[in-house]
DNA sequence: AATAGCTAATGGTCTGACCATCGGCAAATT
DNA sequence: AATTTGCCGATGGTCAGACCATTAGCTATT
């Protein structure tokens, strides 16, 4: 039991205790995100930012450690800080996340037929001319590497990236494209059972020329389905694959 | 032009030249997936642990410093240093890429629909009877808080959130959760209109009404029609409000 | 039994130093 | 004239030692 020792009891919040690198962190990330440092951009050497922070620079080096660790800053040796390219955020950070939170094969690969499908749904719609010419040429890499499975693959996957890419929606193509890093070993392996291997790569085949016809049709909800039911079946062999691995 | 000096040109890579840190941080954080590290547990003293890694203590504290930063580590001062709780990675990393990718309302805000719908259509076919019951305690709360816009607002998102718990998939959960942060305030924003408040929030409590009805017929495609029904109802006023802050 | 005060442990910060590497410039070489 | 070589300053990377602020746990006081 607690005693009242005053009429105040929740009207003192705890005080603001913050770090100096988080200050720094904040003050550069802010910087970045209204574009006063652009991508490219030098920074000034550490013993200047020093000097204009006012801190220490073991301070200011854990500050800038972390922001190259998340992929905003890059140090160079006799060169300098720079600014990184922007725009794989999102890829980066999720990379991170996906590695330590790791083990959900199962869900990951749920989250990824989601977003496959969705993702044909939306490109359905909204794919331009070009974007549809491209896919189109993945898919005829596709076919010319029947025989050739690192092509086929390579292509296999650029199919899958292009469609995402023609929803013209960063966010869901970089939750697509990161988890399908993460499953890549994985699909490869199965790929890999040579008794399937011919078979299964015909019906894949198949399976994406009637994907790109829905979306040459426009018909949004034809491609979910053709793309849910390639999923559905290319990943009937990932379940076998992992359900080994997993149970020994 | 280049001059070919040996026959070795690609024969000799790079030199592979990796920081103290990085091999600290590699280090540890193997140890976390490997679950040598538990989440909770106190990691030695810093200045043990420099002696143990052979390092100076700047290169130790960058390495925990970018660990914390990353949500894997926590350090309080007299205490020690301790594991965090797991499973939070994928929103801690998340939060940063949104963070700093930013901007994209109309994508972050597509990709939410996209999440709830699916989510309502994976929780149809796997809600435990406790989850159907919080889910109906949630939106109990928002019938019961119909003048109280605070409770109406919180009890809302639980609705949401439990129902992305009901998937029991952390990936699509820790994905709807961040995403909805982030959306967050432009959804107060848009309910705070105070000539629709009244009318939107029993119109929306009739929506939340209809997918809890789905899901306890189990009924996958009803709840991902009701959800996805929700969402553009609701998020009309939401890009009527985002867009007058656009144009400013 | 509760409180106040002390002490050691610990993370946070600062400083100054040294090293390895890189870019650029000048001298040497062809 | 063009190329190579060697040197120098700038810069990030690392280290060691010191001090500070906060915390937990113990001790003595009330």
């Amino acid at each position: 039991m607690k005693k009242a020792t005053a009429p105040i009891d929740d009207a003192m919040r705890p005080v603001q205790r913050t770090s100096v690198s988080d200050e720094i962190i904040a003050q550069i990330t802010d910087l970045i995100e209204r574009n006063v440092l652009k991508p490219g951009d030098r920074l000034p050497p550490e013993r200047e930012l020093c000097k204009r922070f006012q801190v220490g620079r073991s301070s200011l080096r854990e500050a800038l450690r972390s922001l190259s660790m998340m992929g905003l800053l890059d140090g160079r040796v006799g060169e300098g800080t720079f600014v990184c390219d922007k725009g794989q955020y999102v890829e980066r950070a999720l990379q991170w996340g996906f590695l330590l939170d790791g083990k959900k094969l199962q869900d990951l690969s749920e989250t990824r037929m989601m977003l496959e499908s969705q993702n044909a749904y939306l490109a359905a719609e909204r794919a331009t001319p070009e974007d549809l010419a491209a896919i189109a040429d993945a898919l005829a890499g596709m076919a010319g590497g029947l025989s050739d499975e690192g092509r086929f693959l390579a292509s296999d996957l650029q199919f899958h990236l292009l469609i995402a890419r023609a929803t013209h929606n960063s966010i869901l193509y970089s939750l697509l494209e990161t988890t399908r890093n993460y499953l890549q070993e994985w699909i490869k392996e199965s790929l890999a059972e040579p008794a399937l291997a011919g078979p299964r790569a015909e019906l894949s085949l198949a399976e994406h020329r009637q994907i790109l016809a829905a979306l040459q049709r426009r018909d949004a909800e034809a491609a979910r389905q053709a793309m849910a039911a390639h999923i559905r079946s290319s990943s009937g062999d990932l379940q076998r694959t992992s359900r080994r691995s997993v149970s020994d």
